[in-house]
DNA sequence: AGTTTGACTAACG
DNA sequence: TCGTTAGCCAAAC
């Protein structure tokens, strides 16, 4: 199951991104929390910094990271949000 | 085997 | 708009 979650999580396109949630639902997992989880063991190869919280915020200890990634990808945050509406992903 | 802890979320106040 | 509560799964103690 893990690798159903990175599989979703590196098939985000470029300046687009997915909330926990999202990609819970789209990787078949049954709780966020497992995704979150999972990404703090390895997060090797994959665009975590494409997956943020459903309000666009992120944990305190990646927000820089996060914020400066995003921003080099063109995601660029108004403040220490993200705009999930303009930049969440949909298929 | 039971408790604690997270890169979480949705619902309330 | 921000803090709290309850629900959630798997790993670490």
């Amino acid at each position: 199951m893990f690798e159903r979650v990175r599989d979703v999580v590196a098939s985000i396109p470029t300046g687009k991104v997915l909330s926990y949630g999202d990609v819970a639902k789209r990787a078949g997992v049954s709780s966020p929390r497992l995704v979150g989880r999972i990404m703090s063991e390895d997060t090797a190869d994959l665009p975590w910094h494409r997956v943020l919280r459903a309000n666009g915020t992120v944990a305190e200890h990646l927000r820089e990271r996060q914020l400066e990634a995003l921003r080099a990808e063109g995601v660029l945050a108004n403040g220490p949000k993200i705009d999930m509406r303009a930049h969440r992903w949909t298929t």
